[in-house]
DNA sequence: TTGTATGCGTTATCAG
DNA sequence: CTGATAACGCATACAA
């Protein structure tokens, strides 16, 4: 491997001024810069990045915090990281931790694998009891992403509630009166605003939403299904669906077709995410957009510490085959 | 941030001594180990890595590279790699690179967030010809998963040529002789096992492969949908479809249940991944398993240079209702 | 078993 | 504009 020393003596300049083109300075001469710039190419050098930090005391790196499951949702968030990270000249380092760890292990620390400028946390674990300490240990900026409750680090707001009410005034246009929530967990206040967003919707239309037509999930497909069995079995049966997510409405979706209901005739479906899985399900689920970019693009801002002017796009919701007909 | 000399000056030890116990050295008495712990614990001291990986030239970190692409099967092989790292002792960087400027980009490199160790690429990236070359002028050791070009860095082969027979003979006890097959791209060498398996079994049950039946798909859920209208415009039309992935077998699934046919009754489908996607189907399909654990290890110990004995574990299919049901 | 001195590759200080 | 030189935090050869 090439050093910075290297560079100097082939090129016969000094090492500082090495330095000064590997750094963008302005202050080089063309023809210095001209010759410098060959002796790299020549040697293939590339500057040692470990030691870069130690003496600068930064990275550039932003580490992403993801659990240990293959879920749509956190492929999509590393990609938007990467590509927001890239375009303000930044790098992330994706960083999975041991969920089981997490829950099990009262003195649970992050590990991080390199030395970062920043950290992001993805939700539920934004808000999750062990994370907040950890985080703080580590003394870094940090951004929780839909967190909800106050403590260490900044919270990045996401506000789905005007969406999901959308969406349930979509069901309701469709002509539905009895439309069942399958709800996130109730500890988890980053999906709630879903829910609130349901009981907007109900609210204005005049809707009655008994306590029994909100099911508590645990935003897995089996809760879904789970949750399809409960709300049949009431007195006054839902005739749709509204689901925190995708999985759970496929669940819920599928359990129903299984019984030999027709979608959307007999009953509707809606979910939240957008996923693949609701595209290529038949029949398709109507759904709601994730501002993926924008989040993306938004926390790493505020991790590097520059707080742009904040736009917020306006959020789509997708009509699909799940909910579209007269009852 | 505190220092090894914070903890060496707080616990009266030598700087040398701490080190020692933090690289775990058995040679430091007991009673000395434990003031530097507490030393350690008192001051929340933790190894600057970039230090440490200047002066030892290593990392201990693998860097895994996927592309900018939210797919299912790459967030399963991020887990099982971060997994299989961390059961060695390693790190696991995940670092992104922008599809369209591999195309685009003649000159394109690799660009790493941090130093590594090693490097590995996954499928079908690992026969790109913009990635060779790139990984050469890295120079780190690498691991090209599923790998079939010669060149720099070690192939970690994937037999999938014999779970994709018996995919097939499951379609052929099932009744079926006409089955047609949603084939890779003839360039992508890395699933031209699945074809092959394919074969193999047609073969041996003595069934005819027109080269009608088999289409060279993109392995996109709309490619699928693609190959089903044209494989069912043939004069002869299959009766079942193995695809190489499960995202074409569901376009070509939901395509056949959009025109009215019923599945499986009317025409069979087996795919290959066991995706969510594949479970939360309905009908759900039949599929097989990748094996994600044991690819992952193996990569990782190639990488590090730990060449153990490589146990190939039993492939498994997975048979649904896509496929179950006497013509 | 412990302490001291040196160097890893880079940037930054300060004098030319 | 350029060039010596001192850090940065850690590991290690070498000496005690």
């Amino acid at each position: 491997m090439a050093t910075i020393k290297d560079v100097a003596a082939r090129s016969g300049i000094s090492i500082k001024t090495v330095s000064r083109v590997l750094n963008g300075a302005d202050t080089v001469r063309p023809n210095i810069r001209a010759k410098v710039e060959q002796a790299i190419r020549e040697l293939q050098y590339r500057p040692a990045l470990a030691a870069r930090q130690l003496v600068t005391g930064r990275s550039f790196i932003i580490v992403l915090l993801v659990p240990d499951t293959a879920h749509w949702y956190y492929s999509m968030m590393v990609q938007a990281m990467a590509q927001a990270c890239r375009s303000v000249g930044w790098h992330l380092v994706v960083e999975t931790f041991d969920r089981q760890a997490l829950e099990e292990d009262e003195h649970w620390s992050i590990g991080l694998s390199c030395d970062a400028d920043a950290v992001i946390v993805l939700p539920p674990w934004s808000d999750h009891p062990r994370m907040l300490p950890s985080l703080e240990r580590l003394g870094l900026p940090a951004v929780r992403i839909a967190g909800r409750v106050p403590g260490y680090g900044m919270l990045l707001k996401v506000h789905d509630r005007d969406v999901a009410r959308q969406l349930v005034e979509h069901l309701i246009a469709q002509g539905h009166q009895r439309i069942a929530m399958i709800a996130p967990p109730s500890d988890q206040l980053s999906s709630e605003e879903r829910h609130l967003g349901y009981r907007d919707a109900m609210a204005a239309a005049g809707l009655d939403v008994p306590d029994a037509f909100v099911f508590r999930s645990t935003m897995l497909f089996e809760s879904g299904a789970e949750a399809f069995r409960q709300l049949m079995s009431l007195p006054v049966r839902p005739t749709a669906f509204f689901a925190v997510n995708d999985a759970t409405a496929l669940g819920a979706m599928t359990t129903a077709l299984r019984l030999g209901f027709r979608v959307p005739q007999d009953l509707a479906f809606a979910g939240f995410d957008n996923s693949p899985e609701s595209r290529y399900a038949f029949p398709s689920l109507t759904t709601a957009d994730q501002p993926f970019e924008q989040i993306a693009r938004q926390a790493v801002l505020m991790a590097i510490g520059r707080d742009e002017e904040q736009v917020e796009t306006p959020r789509r919701i997708i009509l699909r085959e799940s909910s579209q007909s007269a009852l």
